[in-house]
DNA sequence: CACACGTGGGT
DNA sequence: TACCCAAGTGT
């Protein structure tokens, strides 16, 4: 076995983390679950979510039975919602096409949606002991500083790079440790500022410490910068409740419920009319919000109507009236509860 | 291959 | 503040 695999499991043993939610199980379930909120998220983000999510969907073949919408109630704020919409189609997946038992096979695991080479290697390596490597952000940190590999790591040559690199380095007994201990590293002693290589198990062999250039890697990624765009979000309210629209499947927000939109503030009397039949008076304005995504960032005008005269041929599926409280427990996108809470404190929230 | 896909925490 | 980036995958 390596050195780098040794001194790595023996120090996960001590000092890595033993104590999260989804860890001390070898069910596949369980930890298939814990993989896919941890994309690309934090696990101080995720603990809150895991524990309300696991009760109610508990197993496979309740994930599998719910319905779509439920699941994303579940994932309500937490993001990257094709997780979710993913996750759900795997548990179908699972129950038609695995008998219900999640498969062990590693080809076979990153078959079902959502489920890519790291996550798949993840699960096979906690719940099933194969040796497989994981190969997520603090796996390419930790290798792009100990081998000292230059390149934004997640570039397709330098990642190509970094999983021959993590492959090579694997061990042959104690997956559990040396996988956790990958991730423990660095979340805690190979953190991208400040890292801690004093304490690191690995500081014997690390290229960038010898070279003293751990500040400098990983190569972070080319920015460019993002675009802005803007929409005026119908707030359309009838007695105590509020019209929400369920949103298209793909794109951002898909399947989540939100406001219907309107071009401009100007156009909002007009599409309320036309889209949904009702005459409406501008009730009181709410303050613009502005959400930033990775990709780009979103200026929200929301403008409130106050329905004063209803046809009723709005498209039944996609929308729905909630009272203020019931719609910021269904399945919404944060901004759109931000909009709800200030509308709750509000004379606007009844 | 480059980009879409969310949100919150850290600096 | 503005920017980086987290237990990545799908297209």
């Amino acid at each position: 076995m390596s050195d780098f695999a040794n001194r790595l499991i023996a120090w996960q043993k001590i000092h890595g983390r033993h104590d999260l939610p989804w860890q001390n199980t070898v069910d596949p379930y369980a930890i298939w679950v814990s993989e896919i909120m941890l994309q690309q998220t934090q696990v101080a983000a995720v603990i809150g979510y895991y524990s309300k999510f696991m009760q109610r969907f508990p197993n496979i073949a309740s994930l599998a039975n719910a319905t779509q919408d439920e699941v994303l109630q579940h994932w309500s704020g937490l993001g990257y919602y094709s997780r979710a919409r993913n996750l759900h189609n795997a548990a179908v997946t699972i129950m038609d096409e695995h008998k219900g038992q999640f498969p062990q096979d590693f080809e076979m695991i990153q078959t079902l949606s959502g489920i890519g080479r790291s996550t798949a290697a993840a699960i096979a390596s906690f719940a099933f002991n194969q040796v497989q490597t994981i190969l997520d952000g603090n796996v390419k940190r930790v290798l792009a500083r100990h081998f000292l590999v230059e390149g934004w790591p997640s570039s397709p040559k330098v990642e190509k790079e970094l999983w021959l690199l993590a492959e090579k380095l694997l061990p042959e007994q104690g997956m559990v440790a040396y996988t956790q201990g990958l991730m423990d590293l660095g979340a805690t002693l190979c953190t991208r500022s400040k890292p801690k290589c004093s304490n690191c198990p690995l500081n014997g062999s690390c290229k960038a410490l010898q070279a003293q250039r751990v500040h400098e890697l990983p190569t972070p990624k080319p920015r460019k910068s993002i675009p802005e765009k803007h929409t005026t979000m119908l707030i359309l309210r009838r007695g105590d409740e509020i019209l929400l629209e369920k949103r298209p499947s793909t794109g951002i927000w898909g399947g989540l419920w939100s406001f219907p939109e309107a071009e401009n503030s100007q156009d909002a009397e007009a599409i309320a009319l036309k889209k949904f039949g009702v005459t409406a008076e501008n009730d009181i304005t709410l303050p613009n919000l502005t959400h930033v995504f990775t990709h780009f960032k979103l200026h929200i005008c929301p403008q409130t109507l106050q329905v004063v005269k209803l046809n009723p041929q709005v498209n039944q599926a996609a929308h729905m009236w909630l009272n203020i409280e019931d719609a910021i427990g269904a399945a919404i996108p944060t901004p759109i509860r931000k909009i709800l809470l200030s509308m709750q404190k509000t004379s606007l929230g009844y």
